[in-house]
DNA sequence: GAATAGATTGTCT
DNA sequence: GACAATCTATTCT
């Protein structure tokens, strides 16, 4: 579907690349969620360069969204990153197991992120399949299972908690942070995974790009149902 | 393609 | 002690 990425070679795709601006996360969490797809995830460090194309995203905007970890404005220990300023990793362990990369947005003390749900490789695949064969043996290199998922992406990425809270802006580029990337068309659909959340579960706060293989769940699957 | 079960642990009540 | 912004394997159709 893309033909982002194929004709600039890596040493000069290194350094034309620049972190997004602090600008760019300092706004309404539906629009930075929105404004998400088709800009690209770099992750520098060791020598390594893991790059993708984001095609995926959702919306949580405490303190009303009952879905948002700052439900409620309860701040505690591992949702205190979502209250700080704008432009930093809110990260965090779910089901005992995956890691989960959000985006601060807004301002601070708002408590509103976006999360990173799935993205389309594009430098460093090698990589991302030695990461991500750590426990699903059978992936290959054109697999959408590479990075189809929130858990999924962070484990290619090797993204961890130790990120958590790391700064996503600057100059020059942090190890961690977005690049501009081409507009990417949006659909929207119902945020996955919570069914907890009362009524808010409905709202059309997730974002995809329609058609693209490494979306998560396809939005007849997602919209199925009551 | 869809539905289901089981894994696994930090966090909060 | 219950739960969670999920993933994988298995078992169906």
């Amino acid at each position: 579907m893309s033909s982002f990425g194929v004709s600039i070679s890596p040493g000069v795709a290194r350094a034309r690349t620049r972190a997004l601006p602090r600008s760019f996360y300092a706004r309404p969490v539906l629009q930075v969620a929105r404004d998400c797809l088709g800009k690209v995830l770099n992750v520098r460090r060791q020598g390594i360069e893991i790059t993708g194309r984001i095609v995926e995203t959702e919306a949580y905007r405490g303190p009303q969204d009952l879905a948002a970890h700052t439900a409620g404005n309860v701040r505690t220990a591992r949702n205190e990153a979502m209250y700080g300023p704008a432009g930093h990793a809110y990260i965090f362990l779910i089901y005992g197991m995956h890691i989960h990369f959000n985006l601060v947005t807004g301002q601070e003390g708002q408590g509103h992120a976006v999360l990173i749900r799935a993205l389309e490789p594009l430098q460093g695949i090698d990589r991302m399949l030695r990461y991500r064969r750590r426990t699903l043996r059978s992936v290959t290199s054109d697999s959408p299972a590479l990075t189809n998922g929130p858990g999924k992406l962070c484990q290619a990425f090797d993204i961890s908690r130790e990120d958590n809270l790391r700064d996503l802006c600057g100059q020059p580029a942090p190890e961690i942070f977005l690049s501009e990337g081409p507009r990417a068309r949006c659909r929207r659909t119902p945020r996955i995974g919570i069914d907890y959340a009362g009524s808010w579960r409905l709202k059309p706060w997730r974002f995809i790009e329609p058609g693209n293989r490494y979306v998560s769940r396809s939005p007849r699957t997602t919209l199925t149902g009551p």
